[in-house]
This record gives structure tokens, C-alpha cells and sequence, in this order.
DNA sequence: CCGTATCCGGCATGATACTG
DNA sequence: CAGTATCATGCCGGATACGG
């Protein structure tokens, strides 16, 4: 753990979101829980140890909640933390802009 | 150029604001134009290189304008272009979620 | 199904020197 | 002051195999 001193304070934001995947992720976890396997099937591009990764340090930065079930096959379902939600409203705007930029309509929420 | 599909619309806002600091230099734009050297100071850690190239990547994308005054010493300066305007919310967003984060209280306009 | 372990190559980034 | 040019390097992330 080094103790950053941010020059910019977007740094610290940056800090928890900045990951290749992060953003992606989290925009759609937005969307509600999601199992391992489906957010792979969302981003095809990703690689398991990638997704598995990104997921890791989303969850040790307290914005992502890993929830295990017991049970045979294993289901893990993934989700927005409380600390997560905080971004919420972020995520809508990025997604939405990206929208407007590609010349769809916004369909973010 | 490639012809991206995104399967997630983020992706579209990423590929513009998602160089490792650009989201850090358009905040600082956000406060108004700045010089060269003086992003620079306010980023001890990037080199020229990578300033200048992230610069020209984020006028590339339309989002940062760059204005030279043909003066001597030169005197070049960089600001939000009308569509990195529309940035100003994300950025002011991305800014305060980083200060509540550090326990500070909000100070990004 | 949901991961981890290991190896490895390329590109992003850094360091340094130079220029209009 | 505001950049390029050039070379070196490290770590990010891909590929693959294995494990509970």
C-alpha cells in the first residue's frame, strides 16, 4: 500500500476505476447482478484471468460485492456494493455520452 | 482506424477519455485554458512525451482545443473544445466522488 | 461453473538528448 | 517554451493448462 498524495483529486477516482475492464464492468453490474460467466458472454473480448482480476480489485476497493452460493455446479453472482451505487449516477453519464457520441439515443437509464 | 463494435456503449466514451491521464488532464482543463508547462507542473509525474501525446490524442477525438500564438518564446494553449464541454459534468462528478473518497469535502465546482 | 498458475511477448511508458 | 527523436525496459495482459 503506497500513500499517494494525488495532485488532481480525480486521481483518487481513478485509483478504484481506472482498470482496462473496470468501467465496462461496472456498467453492467449497474444493471443488476450478474453470475462470472455472464459478464464474460457480455464482454467477449475479456479473458477469464482478466475478468476474474478486475473483479478482485473492484471488490477490494468496496465498490463490488462477491456473493458465493453453495452449491454444485458454483454460482458467484456479482454486484454494485453500497459504495458502488455511489457511482451510479457516474456510470449513466459516461454510458449515455457514449451513446450520443456513436449517434444513438441514450439507453442507459 | 477500426470499426469497433462495442458491445457495451461505455466502451465508446472510454475510447476517448481512457488514456492513463487524460481523465486527469481534461479536469484541469475544466478550470480553464492552460498552458503547456503548466499542466505540467500541475502533473510532476508525466513526462513531455506523454503529454503531448495524450494532448494530441484527446484533439484528435474533438474534445481538447489547441490554439498556438506564433509569439516568441511560443506560447501554446489548451482548453475543453465544445464537445469536451459536454465532459464538464462527468468530470466534475468523477472529481467530487474522488474528494468524498479522501474525506475531503468537494471542491470541484 | 468459476476460477488460479505459469509462461511469455509486445507495447506502453520512461529516460535522455536534441530542435524551432 | 513547447515540443520531437531515439532507445531501453518492465509490466500488462494474452494463451494455455490445471484445479475445487
Amino acid at each position: 500500500m503506497k500513500a499517494p498524495h494525488y495532485n488532481v483529486p480525480v486521481e483518487a477516482t481513478l485509483e478504484v476505476i481506472a482498470g482496462k475492464w473496470k468501467v465496462v464492468i461496472l456498467c453492467l453490474l449497474k444493471e443488476g447482478e450478474k453470475r462470472f460467466s455472464e459478464l464474460q458472454r457480455a464482454m467477449p473480448a475479456i479473458t477469464k484471468k482478466m475478468l476474474s482480476q478486475q473483479l478482485k480489485e473492484l471488490e477490494k476497493d468496496g465498490v463490488v460485492n462477491r456473493k458465493v452460493y453453495n452449491e454444485v455446479p458454483p454460482k458467484v453472482e456479482y454486484s454494485l456494493s453500497e459504495e458502488g451505487e455511489t457511482l451510479r449516477e457516474i456510470l449513466n453519464m459516461m454510458c449515455a455520452w457514449g451513446d450520443r457520441r456513436m449517434g444513438n439515443t441514450p439507453n442507459c437509464s
